[in-house]
DNA sequence: GCATGTGAATAGATTCACAGCG
DNA sequence: CGCTGTGAATCTATTCACATGC
């Protein structure tokens, strides 16, 4: 397939799936992978893993399998994450910290340039060299840093006020948390996340017998990636 | 359409978003909304929200809409909020307070039975009433509890060992949030969000012209939720 | 007359199955 | 001979358009 034109949603979002499995592999000096073996790794099948690989181009070997090296340099090129991205995460509340000390951000290129805040309490306090900035502070940052992604924590009631602030800044890309809808100019993409709609669905499938599999998008096995101090110390338990 | 039978997930998905649009109207006393308005308040169009609601039974009136009061009902019902639901966090790191605080969780009737980690630092820590608690402890609590659900907030390399104990303690739903792949039994269903995905599909939409839209789930306007502390006291922001 | 409810049409994603090639 | 790459078949979701019924 041509490895020119549109990727289809459902393969960009299992682009970093494949990654992260990459990753995992390359570290264990594998230098060659098949697809039936991609596809465990990244708890999908294999005619899938085939199909999203050929829209990037064709850049396995017949009889053989992928080459590691290669592919990861692909998928991260097509992922845009050969560069780094500085982000800036609006609400320094308990998710806001969470999303600043996830190593997975960092591992991944995304920088983060500065929290913003209203609370006069945690206005500047500094979490690892990174300052929280009052709201007034964040045109100029997003501006002078060159930030393109900006990250939502806040209530709902203020998330279209604060993406507003954002794109009005120049940013190009919302990731946003909150719940409620937000509404931004046609260049600018954005993406939600929903805790508690995730939960809402999982109450939808326990109430009937049926079991209802898989959210937003796909992800790989332990290794390579880290949640950081998210999860607690937890790496020492059990085998 | 018959109220029986399987909803389609895409539908299932939508219905939290239905779920807070018509809580907002309902607090400003509207007693019937058309499925234009609810779409609009939603950020669907209105095909699918009628599409949507058809699968639950036939409960609109033509030329008039829908009553906001029978709707809430039967959406709750359906996504099984009528109930309350115990919940156990694995991982009493930020993201596990995160959502230990996160209002949206309480207001569905999720309610935090315990908190878990193997941080001796942590554990008989409490937060609001609730104690975190060695993992040793996870077994019998749930049991005792009854929980259904358990959240996942642990580094990757212990995801899936965290996840059979919570189905080994009889658990039947998973929301992980650990960027791994983890498997589950047939009668266990397991949802996945990966936090540093979503910064990567927004990278690649980035670095393409291309503008990538929408997450996970679709969502509503301000009001009605509330993430709490999740975004800091921002809700003092602006106009 | 107006907004629902739904078949039919379209678009998108997944899976199948096998030809093609190293 | 094994594994990729991909058309064709299938399944799922979205959108259209209009008959239906209050």
């Amino acid at each position: 397939m041509r490895p020119g034109r549109d990727i289809p949603e459902a393969t960009v979002a299992r682009l970093p799936v494949y990654l992260r499995a990459l990753l995992e592999v390359a570290e264990v000096k594998t230098s060659t992978i098949s697809s039936d073996r991609l596809a465990d790794l990244a708890g999908v099948n294999a005619s899938k893993v085939r199909k999203d690989l050929s829209y990037l181009g064709s850049y396995g070997t017949r009889g053989v399998g992928y080459d590691v090296e290669y592919l990861l340099y692909h998928i991260s090129r097509q992922l845009g994450l050969t560069q780094d991205w500085p982000i800036v995460i609006v609400g320094a509340g308990n998710l806001g910290r969470a999303l600043f000390n996830h190593k997975g951000f960092a591992e991944r290129g995304f920088r983060v340039v500065a929290l913003f805040d209203v609370d006069p309490a945690k206005i500047g306090e500094r979490l690892g060299g990174v300052e929280v900035l009052a709201m007034d502070e964040l045109d100029a940052t997003v501006r002078d840093a060159g930030v393109a992604i900006g990250v939502v924590t806040t209530p709902p009631q203020v998330a279209q006020e604060v993406a507003d602030l954002l794109v009005g800044a120049g940013v190009s890309a919302i990731l946003s948390f909150a719940p409620a809808v937000i509404n931004v100019p046609e260049h600018v993409s954005l993406r939600k996340v929903d805790l508690s709609i995730e939960l809402q669905i999982l109450s939808f499938y326990q109430q009937r017998g049926t079991v209802g599999l898989v959210g937003s998008a796909g992800r790989a096995r332990p290794g390579a990636d880290d949640l950081g101090d998210l999860g607690g110390a937890l790496a020492g338990l059990g085998g």
